[in-house]
DNA sequence: GCGATCAGCGGCACG
DNA sequence: CGTGCCGTTGATCGC
């Protein structure tokens, strides 16, 4: 079950200069210095290196990498020593870099993974909101879209529009639960349209659900907020139901 | 080099009852259907199930899983049929759904990964202000400690403290640029203990640089802000120096 | 369990 | 490049 790591070494250094993904598993420490620094004690490990310079140390547990090498500017190496085999990824811009000293290599291999689809996703905060710009009137009648993705100064409107009173209305929209960001983030960006364009503006928050903390802060500064449920399905997301809320019912400290 | 795709199913399903870590390399098409949607076209990726049930696919370029499944709830399954091998996760709370099906196998592995070790990080936020407790000189003469982590109604106070002229201090740190939602951030807290103690509450954003913007912000409401550089080694975090801004300097509109 | 925040966040899009 | 922000964010810690 054991490999060489001479043997290891050479399969590691093909598969980079092929430019070819690369998958080793072994017992291995770990050493990170760049934007943070870490240290790793010995344990067995996949690393998986790919044809971008993408770098990825996992360990038997949890979704995310526990050390890596983001894609670019990477440049990578091995150094074979009398018990050790190093693969290192430097990088430059921030400078940082990413030791793994295997003791023992269990498994090496490059692939070639021609791989050329992307991924579709449905149920992102844009589709809602394109969804949305169709129906306004789905969270208040007569309600009437402007422009998607307005930028401003500070940040991007998600939707701004007009009410039946002529009034302009920001729509800040979340795809889960909104918090107390989401309040700050939708407050800045009617501030800032207050101040340019002279004239009250309203914010709606529209999200599946807000916290209560946050909640009560968007009550005090006078914005709204609007529940929203919708359902992806495969080849689109849908609204499937939206529930106004009254609004200030907080008491205006 | 190709495997016959039984046989893949053999070692995924010994792999899964033995709690093992798999790796399975091939040409699969991806589903997701959960929290939003996905579909992946064929191509060649790598597939990971860790131990703790968390489920990988990675294509061949950058840092993130392109389709995963987290770790916790998580009932994997494989079904064979003439052509294709399908590979299904399948989690409750939130419902979602993976499915991975292949159509050829080129490799699929079964490792006991035996690991008890755990990352060690240096450099992070809480350091800095470990680090900043036991000496606030650095940020103002004067400048002593009350608490660290101080809990509030709408978050976490990094660091309170108390200046020369007994004025409560409140010092939000950042390893990295501050941008807007730093300066809301710490807005919130002033507004919060001001608020409650009734005083007059200062604020200052402790980061190694800010944007533009959120230094505009930043002024406007009177807060301050200290540049702070650090530097991470490997037993622990350093701070290389602190440059005080003057502040309110912008224009208070 | 929810709530809030950090993260070596990564990734994208825009200026 | 930086700035801002979404993400199936994940991971952690406190309540």
């Amino acid at each position: 079950m054991l490999m060489d790591l001479s043997q290891a070494k050479r399969v590691v250094d093909d598969a980079l200069s092929a430019c070819h993904t690369l998958i080793v598993v072994g017992d291995c420490s770990v050493r990170y210095h760049g934007r943070a620094a870490s240290k790793l004690a010995s344990g067995e490990r996949i690393i998986i290196v790919k044809s971008d310079g993408s770098f990825l140390v996992h360990q038997n547990k949890g979704m995310a990498a526990i050390n890596y090498q983001p894609p670019k500017n990477n440049r990578i190496s091995t150094e074979l020593s009398t018990n050790t085999l190093i693969i290192k990824a430097m990088r430059r811009s921030p400078k940082e870099i990413l030791e793994v000293i295997f003791t023992s290599v269990l498994f090496a291999q490059a692939f070639p993974m021609r791989d050329d689809s992307s991924l579709k996703v449905f149920g992102t905060e844009k589709n809602l909101a394109d969804l949305l710009m169709q129906d306004l009137e789905l969270i208040e009648p007569g309600l009437r879209p402007l422009k998607q993705e307005s930028p401003l100064q500070k940040g991007m409107i998600d939707i701004f529009a007009r009410d039946r009173d002529g009034k302009n209305v920001i729509i800040e929209l979340k795809r889960r639960t909104a918090g107390l960001s989401s309040v700050t983030q939708l407050k800045r960006y009617v501030d800032e349209v207050d101040q340019r364009i002279g004239q009250e503006t309203r914010g709606i928050l529209c999200a599946p659900s807000i916290t209560p903390n946050a909640l009560k802060s968007l009550e005090k500064w006078g914005l709204e907020f609007v529940r929203l449920d919708f359902e992806v399905s495969n080849p689109s997301a849908k609204i499937k139901g939206l529930q106004p809320k009254q609004k200030g019912m907080g008491e205006f400290l």
